[in-house]
DNA sequence: GTACATGTAAAGTGATCGTTTTACACTCAG
DNA sequence: CTGAGTGTAAAACGATCACTTTACATGTAC
C-alpha cells in the first residue's frame, strides 16, 4: 500500500478513537511503521497531517453516503456507524480541539458541511420534486443529531432521525 | 468568591474555547489566580478538574432550560449560545477528547444525556397529553442537531430545530 | 557511475505536559 | 500558645510533546 494512503488511514483510526491532541507523533509514526522524518516530508506538521486526514475522510464519506432517498441516506449513515463505530462528528472534533484556530482545519469542516448540505437540497428535490429550505434544513439536522446521539444512543438515534424525516417529508408532499 | 466556583468556571471557559486536552494546567492555573498546589488539594487531578466542570455545567444548563414548551426549550438553547458561543456539546467534546477511558467523565456525560432525555419527555407530555417516545426521540434530535450545527450555521439551526419540532408536534397533536 | 529521490534508524532540539515537593505565611479553634 | 487548616510562590519531577538533525541504505534514471 503507498506510504501516504497507509499513514493517513491510521492516524485516522487513532484520532477518532483516541482524540487528536491526545495522540502523539511517535504512537502515529510506530503505529504505520513510518520513520517521522518521512511523516514530516509528507505531510509539513500535525496540522498538515490532520488537514490531510481530514480531506481523505470527507471524499470517503460523501461516496459513501451518495443516496437519493432519505431513507437510503440514513441508512448510509447506520451502516458507516455499524462499520466505523459513532463518536460524533470527526470535523466538529477536530475543529473544537484546536479551538477553530487553525485555518486548514476550519476550512476542511466548513467545505465539508457545506457538501453535506447540498447532498440533502438533492434528496429534497428528489423526493417532493421541488426545493424546500425549511425541509432541508431539518434533515441536517436530525442527521446532525443522530450523528452525535449515536455516540449515547447508538442505531436507535439513526432510526429515530429516518423516521421523524419521514415523517416531515410526508408532511411537506401534501 | 470562592475559590473551587471561580477555578471551576475559569476552567470552563478554557476548556471550551480552546479545547481540554490542549489547556495545560500552567495556563488554568494563571488564569485563576491560584497556585498548582491549592487546585491539586481541591480537584486532585485534571480528570477530576474536568468531571468537576462537567458537573457544574450540567447542573447550570438543565437550570436554564427548565421549560414547558417546545419553543420555550428552543428559545432558552439560543439564549444559551447567544450568552456563551456555540462549540458543540461540551460533555460529547470531553469524552471523544479522552477517547471514553475516563470512568469519571463517561459518567457525567450519560447523567447529563439521560436528563436531557427526560427533560424532552416531560415536555412532550405538556405539549401532547400523553408520552410519545418516537416523538420525544425527534426533539432530542433536534436539540443535538442544533446544538452542533450552531457552530458552523450560528442561531439559524436553532430557528430550524424548533420549526421542525413544531411540525412534528402539529402532526402528533391530531 | 554518479546523482537524485525516497526511505530508515536514532539521537537531540527546547518546550511543555501533569504532578509533586519544599519552604513559608496567615487564620482561627482549643 | 499551639497545631491544624488553607493558602502562596517557585522549583523540580520524569515523561512526553512536535519537530529537526545526522548518518546511512536503497533503487532508479541519465
Amino acid at each position: 500500500m503507498d506510504i501516504r494512503t497507509r499513514l493517513i488511514s491510521t492516524a485516522e483510526q487513532l484520532f477518532d478513537r483516541h482524540g487528536f491532541t491526545a495522540t502523539g507523533m511517535d504512537r502515529l509514526t510506530q503505529a504505520a511503521g513510518i520513520s517521522s522524518r518521512t511523516l514530516y516530508k509528507h505531510f509539513g506538521s500535525k496540522n498538515g497531517l490532520m488537514a490531510a486526514v481530514l480531506n481523505e475522510r470527507d471524499r470517503r464519506f460523501h461516496r459513501r453516503i451518495n443516496a437519493d432517498s432519505v431513507d437510503a441516506l440514513f441508512g448510509a449513515l447506520e451502516a458507516w456507524f455499524a462499520e466505523e463505530g459513532a463518536r460524533g462528528c470527526l470535523f466538529l472534533r477536530a475543529w473544537g480541539e484546536t479551538g477553530g484556530g487553525v485555518p486548514e482545519i476550519a476550512e476542511v469542516m466548513a467545505r465539508h458541511k457545506e457538501r453535506l448540505r447540498q447532498r440533502i437540497d438533492d434528496i429534497v428535490v428528489a423526493e417532493i420534486g421541488h426545493r424546500d429550505d425549511e425541509l432541508a434544513e431539518a434533515i441536517l439536522l436530525l442527521f446532525e443529531g443522530a450523528t452525535h446521539a449515536a455516540t449515547y444512543r447508538g442505531g436507535a438515534a439513526v432510526d429515530g432521525a429516518r423516521r421523524a424525516a419521514r415523517r416531515l417529508i410526508a408532511g411537506a408532499r401534501t
